[in-house]
DNA sequence: GGGGCTCCATCGTTTTTTCTGATATCGTGG
DNA sequence: CCACGATATCAGAAAAAACGATGGAGCCCC
């Protein structure tokens, strides 16, 4: 058994028969079918039900093939460690949250491809679950997300913390004010953005069902049309102070514990980590250890 | 590069040597040396400095290493999850501490072998420490430990949670009494008893540093000893109540904490878990689920 | 029921890879 | 300077893999 008959086993296993294996690997059916008996024989175990539209699993190649898929990408991944001298290189592939890329990591991603250029760095943006899936299937190589997360194939370390806050225009004076109204109108960055589905959820438990949303691609607009009070929206104070020096806006902080939200990193516990990668997470988390605790 | 070029490189890496490589694989030098160059070239990278009595590993090699290995070491679980039809059969080799399986296992142990005559079962006994390591090596599928273990490689689930008493004569009438005196004698079941270590921590704590020990191999004899007014021992509550029937003794409940001991079983992520131990494991352990949350 | 289609199995041949054994080479230490 | 122990190289032998053609089984559709 090898790594050659493994490739070879999934992908007769992955299309459903040795033609199209053949037709895939670039080689002749009847090699496949020799490689696939082979296999069998070495392993004393039939791995195919052969019938007349192509080949399905048996229990045993059921059994067999996540092993295939493992090794494969072990091998990738081997290749990658040994191109990886320690200096950042290649190509990065990450996910965040909308509101996470465009709040927390922008001024990160400047200066890391600045110091980095021989990085390609590729940001791509999702949903907390959108973002796990890509990384379970390995489309990315990590991903920042809201907490919590909870499988067993992913690894994650704490990278934010934030308190969020209501951002309002003066002349709703608290929050009881806010809520008080049938009928609000919430202003958000972007239609994906995970703090809009918190701040939706906040007003329906309010018995604010009726919305109208705004979306505006930058903070400088949602601030100013907060201001201008056509909206509120809700917004992590740490970054409050800086976009609402030139306008006259009120802060509500939120109910203890409503308000919090945790950004982790997440990878697979058996992904490779490149030097790129490593680079980038000593400047984005705080803490590179682990983060079991936070489980 | 495929998992033959992987073996061969991890006995050269291993053994420092291309001729003490070929030796093992029982092949000639001159075969060594070109798979091994063969990879270099593949991987465009050099693995091993030449010198004149060996190869050591470059950078490039010390990183391709740990894939080698891992590689290898899923091939071989490969082997075994394909035999492994679910009828628990083969061997299956646990350890745990040395009270554990006296006090907790050894029932489970001659009901599992007598429903799965099939399975050659090997138990180990030692120290958290020393299980932990064989775990790690793979000389153990599992083991049952004293938490807490942080390791990212292991993966671990609740088994028992033990609330452990002072066992005396009752002659002695409370912890005070006890801890009055300035020196102690205590009865244990096995020099590397981890219940021991606890007690005399515990003792310790109080400032009764003179300790005499008696060792016995036998609940019994340890519960006959205590009753005679020889000395005091720890043991679990739970099984307090099945040895003491017999004699006048004294239980005396520990701090509330400090009595707490959890034990778990631990086995690496990465590893193939057989028919064998997930039967044995569903006999065992409360809840297969992961227990993460615990950690 | 039969023809056509798709699929897997088999076999002999060709091609490629791997293994082998002898020999060359290099550095070290006596 | 030479012996020793190590890797490097090379050509031939052996083994393995790939190929191409053919055969046979099952299914669909007419």
């Amino acid at each position: 058994m090898d790594a050659a008959d493994l490739r070879i086993f999934e992908a007769v296993a992955r299309l459903g028969g040795m033609n199209r294996a053949a037709a895939e690997l670039n080689t002749v059916q009847s090699n496949v079918t020799a490689r696939i008996r082979l296999l069998e024989k070495e392993l004393e175990a039939p791995l195919f039900h052969r019938h007349s539209k192509g080949v399905a699993l048996t229990d045993a190649g059921r059994r067999l093939l996540p092993y295939a898929t493992r090794i494969e990408h072990l091998l990738r991944d081997a290749r990658s460690a040994v191109a990886d001298d320690g200096h950042p290189k290649g190509s990065l592939t990450v996910g965040a949250l909308e509101t996470t890329a465009a709040l927390r990591l922008s001024s990160h991603l400047s200066s890391y491809v600045a110091q980095f250029p021989e990085v390609d760095l590729i940001l791509r943006t999702g949903t907390t679950q959108e973002l796990i899936n890509d990384v379970l299937d390995r489309r990315l190589e990590g991903a920042f997300v809201c907490a919590p997360v909870d499988h067993p194939d992913l690894h994650q370390r704490h990278a934010f913390r934030e308190e969020l806050a209501i951002l309002t225009s003066p002349s709703i004076q608290n929050l009881d004010a806010l809520f008080r109204e049938a009928e609000a109108r919430i202003v958000v960055l972007r239609a994906g953005c995970s703090y809009r589905q918190r701040l939706e959820d906040l007003l329906a438990q309010r018995g604010i069902l009726s919305l109208r949303r705004l979306e505006f691609g930058t903070l400088e607009a949602i601030v100013g049309c907060v201001a201008a009070g056509l909206g509120v929206t809700l917004l992590p104070k740490s970054i409050i102070g800086s976009v609402t020096r030139d306008h006259d806006l009120t802060v509500h902080s939120l109910p203890k514990g409503q308000g919090r939200v945790e950004t982790i990193f997440i990878h697979r516990r058996d992904a490779y980590i490149s030097s790129a990668l490593k680079a980038f997470l000593r400047r984005v988390c705080v803490s590179t250890k682990s983060a079991v605790a936070a489980e």
